[in-house]
Order: structure tokens, then sequence, then C-alpha cells
DNA sequence: ATTTACTCTATTAAACTGATAGAGTAAATA
DNA sequence: TATTTACTCTATCAGTTTAATAGAGTAAAT
């Protein structure tokens, strides 16, 4: 299950890609447009700057701002940062791998072999779908309305 | 992420489904085979049995078996029981559709149209996998060995 | 009558989730 | 350089979920 802070990651970043090589946007700004609590939605992008994904400048002007073209950024990259490895068991986990105490034999383990298959899809469709995928299946309604 | 709960539930009903139309299975008897703690397995299998994927019979001799055939006992069906539904958002959900409170429009929320496409494919191989699968991916060392 | 073995309800500790609070730090500008 | 702006960090918290345990109760076989 995708947890909230998940949603509000992805949701806030398919703003900022809106406004990418614009200004910066105020973690404000972003909350108030979401509907996302400010001081949880700080500690979100906290994550995302760390990890590389979010630049943020400082003082009057500043906010935060895409480090890299919508293009570049992935969900599943996303959702790693804050919910962790897509994988459904940690055995078939790609970025994570870790043998599951309980198996006898991981090579023989069946049920292994299934959630093999789904972490495999799953992780294919989030890791093909950037943000630019994500920002042009939601068409702004404003845009619409201007046609 | 697959609970433990619903892990030791698919090692169980393997387990069951070998000794289909044979005799019952004590829990404790499973409990050993596959290092559960016997306890928390009789939750599992009696939720199960709730859901009419097991039966079972009462005093000396009884125990647990399959309560259909294990072509018709499919991993999702399982993993729903114990963990709840596939889908990685409720408002994509088919078996426990919600409206998630954030999504203004649900129609056009990106995040909703790709979670969509992982439920559907992750529902397609765990209910496109019975039990009877699942047996013949691992077989069974003590037969292997008499060939 | 007694043993066997499933059935049910309650309880628990630990971890995780979603959220809040407040002090601290860097950068802009007046 | 003083002040404002706005990000940075650590701690805390209530509520829920997860994994597990305990013990009394009930049905069925011998």
């Amino acid at each position: 299950m995708l947890s909230k802070k998940a949603k509000y990651a992805l949701q806030a970043l398919i703003q900022l890609a809106r406004e990418y090589k614009q200004n910066p946007v105020l973690i404000s700004e972003l909350a108030q447009r979401e509907r996302i609590p400010k001081k949880f939605l700080e500690l979100i992008l906290l994550d995302l700057k760390r990890h590389g994904i979010l630049q943020s400048k400082k003082g009057k002007g500043g906010g935060y701002f895409l480090g890299k073209p919508p293009e570049a950024i992935a969900m599943g990259q996303v959702i790693r940062i804050l919910d962790g490895p897509l994988a459904p068991l940690p055995c078939v986990s790609q970025t994570a791998y870790m043998k599951c105490q309980e198996c006898r034999d991981e090579k023989t383990c069946s049920i292994r072999m299934v959630m093999q298959q789904v972490r495999d899809s799953t992780a294919g469709i989030l890791d093909g779908t950037s943000l630019a995928d994500l920002m042009q299946l939601t068409p702004k309604k404003t845009a619409r309305k201007r046609l």
C-alpha cells in the first residue's frame, strides 16, 4: 500500500515539475495547493532533497525546486525513498535484498518465484513512469479551458 | 509488503495441497513442518476456514484439509483474506473500492492511473496462480531423489 | 468418561504511520 | 549589520497494525 507520505511526495513533485526552470516554490504554497499538513510536508521534501530529487534555496525568494528534469525522476525512485523497497518480499528486492528468515531454500521457494514476478512488473511500471509522464496524464484544467 | 500472516498461510496451504484428498493434517504438524508459531497458525487457519478455503474435523483423527481442489485456490484470494486488498491505493481496488479523501478529481488523477496499472498486473499474476501451480514450482525433494 | 484437537476472545510488546512542536541555521535585503 | 524569510533538524505523540501468546471453551472420537 502506498503511504500518505509517498502520495504527498508525488503530488508535490508533480506541482514542482510544472514549475521546472521557473521560480522556487514555498513549502507553504505547496502545502496549501495540495492540502498537505505543512510540517509533515517539510519532512518529506527534506528527505527528497537528501536523495538529490530536490534542491532548495533559503531566505527570501527561496523555496524548493526540482534537482533534475521531470523526465529523469521516476515514480519508483520516489516511492522507494519514502516507503522503502517496492518488492512484496525482502528476498526479491533488487535495491534492498535481504534473505527472509523463514525461507529454508530460496531457490525452490515457489512463493518467492511468484513474488519475483510481482516485483518485476511493479518495478517495470513505476520505474518506467517519470514525473513528465505524470504531468501529461493530468493536463492543467486552466490550460484546457483556454483552448 | 506481504505480511508474515499471509506468507504462513500460503506455506500451510501448499502443505495441505500436497495432502489433498488424504488425511486431515494437525495444526501442530503444520506448525512444526513450516516453523510457524502454533497459536498464531491457529488464527490463520481459522480465518481461512471462515472464508471457505479450508475445512476441519475435530477430535481424534481430526485436523485441517483443503475445502476445494488446489487448482481452485488462487494466491490472490488467500492474500486478500489475510492482508486485505492487493491494490496499492484504495481507489483502485476492485474488491474493496474506496474513494481516497485527498483526491480532488479521481478521473484526472495521474497517480491513480499508474497505480491502477500496478494493481491490474499484480492481481493478474496473483489471481492467475493457484496452489496447484505453487506445488509444481516446488517439487518435493524426496520425490526428486526417487527419480 | 476421557482424550484429542479445533474454536474463540483477550491481551501484549514492538513497530509503523501520520502528524505536530519548537528551536536552530542560512541567505537575502533594507 | 540588523532583520526578515524560509528552510533544517530533533523530538515527541496518539493511533493503528503486526506478530505473537494465553487460556478457557466446545465438538467429536474412542
